[in-house]
DNA sequence: CGGGCGGCCTGGAGGC
DNA sequence: TGCCTCCAGGCCGCCC
């Protein structure tokens, strides 16, 4: 759930909370996430160091320290950043602890455990097993229609499915894909490999106009996604497509079809998208 | 090797 | 009310 959007605006808020905040104890309550979270390396590399700078890569959040180290953290699903008193009680999904140097800790809540906690060098970040293989980010100049194009051009699966591959373009999720095919009027069960380049214009603007637009106000509310004040996002109110299966299109007004593709659900005007 | 799909995991919704 | 099943989906690994 969390895609580009919420990681981007727990990014923000989270650097104005943590910039120049020191992580004086890390505790790690709940190693098995997605990947086994090891307590002993994040003490050694980010224990008692100061957060310089937060930054963002695809889904992934960075927190760059003092000492050349980065804390790297994903959302998963359902995960949650939260910045509290130390004296607030503890839930039984704050699986990571961080406590600051200004009474708060930072915690890594999440339900479903599909997020991840690790810590790198700065060295590391570029050859990191979690971000070595990550394609473009979408906002920057460097994705455009001809990079989707070429390399699109041998593809057979839908465009939806390509969207959503990391490897060649990141932070687009379910729902922003379905959005983005929507604005294009691209079908999603269309093969990415047949999109002609003018297709690929309109289809690469309506990507970064979607998840600018999302950014700008705060992020989606679909499902369970809080910035790190525990407040919610107010985009839902723009989803044109996704989660209105039977609604009708606020463009033709035939109604949205659903349609499980690779085993997600896929949002579309039949009609409207060709 | 491209691509599809199951598994991970829990909570909430809906059916009976 | 309570039990069951299904669904949500990012990412990895398995398999064809």
């Amino acid at each position: 759930m969390p895609e580009l959007p919420e990681v981007e605006t727990v990014c923000r808020s989270l650097a104005k909370q943590l910039s120049r905040r020191t992580l004086l104890a890390v505790d790690v309550r709940q190693p098995r996430l997605r990947q086994w979270v090891d307590e002993d390396q994040l003490r050694e590399r980010i224990g008692g160091q100061k957060i310089v700078r937060l930054s963002r890569r695809a889904k992934y959040l960075l927190a760059h320290c003092s000492n050349r180290s980065v804390l790297i953290l994903h959302l998963g699903m359902t995960g949650q950043l939260l910045v509290l008193p130390a004296t607030v009680p503890l839930d039984k999904h704050d699986h990571v602890t961080f406590t600051l140097d200004n009474g708060k800790q930072l915690r890594f809540r999440d339900p479903r455990r599909f997020g991840c906690v690790a810590a790198a060098t700065e060295d590391e970040l570029p050859t990191h097993r979690l971000l070595a293989r990550l394609g473009v980010e979408p906002l920057a100049e460097e994705c455009t229609a001809e990079y989707l194009f070429e390399r699109s051009r041998r593809s057979k699966k839908p465009v939806k499915n390509f969207l959503m591959d990391q490897q060649v373009i990141v932070g687009v999720g379910n729902i922003y894909a379905s959005e983005a095919l929507f604005l294009a009027g691209v079908h999603p069960l269309r093969a990415a490999g047949r999109i002609s380049l003018p297709r690929w214009r309109k289809l690469t603007v309506a990507v970064k106009e979607i998840l600018q637009a999302a950014i700008q106000q705060g992020g989606t509310t679909v499902s369970d996604f809080r910035d790190s004040d525990g407040s919610r996002g107010y985009f839902q109110v723009e989803l044109r497509v996704y989660g209105r299966a039977g609604a009708a299109c606020m463009t033709c007004a035939a109604p949205i079809q659903r349609k499980v593709l690779a085993g997600r659900s896929t949002f579309y005007c039949p009609t409207c998208q060709t």
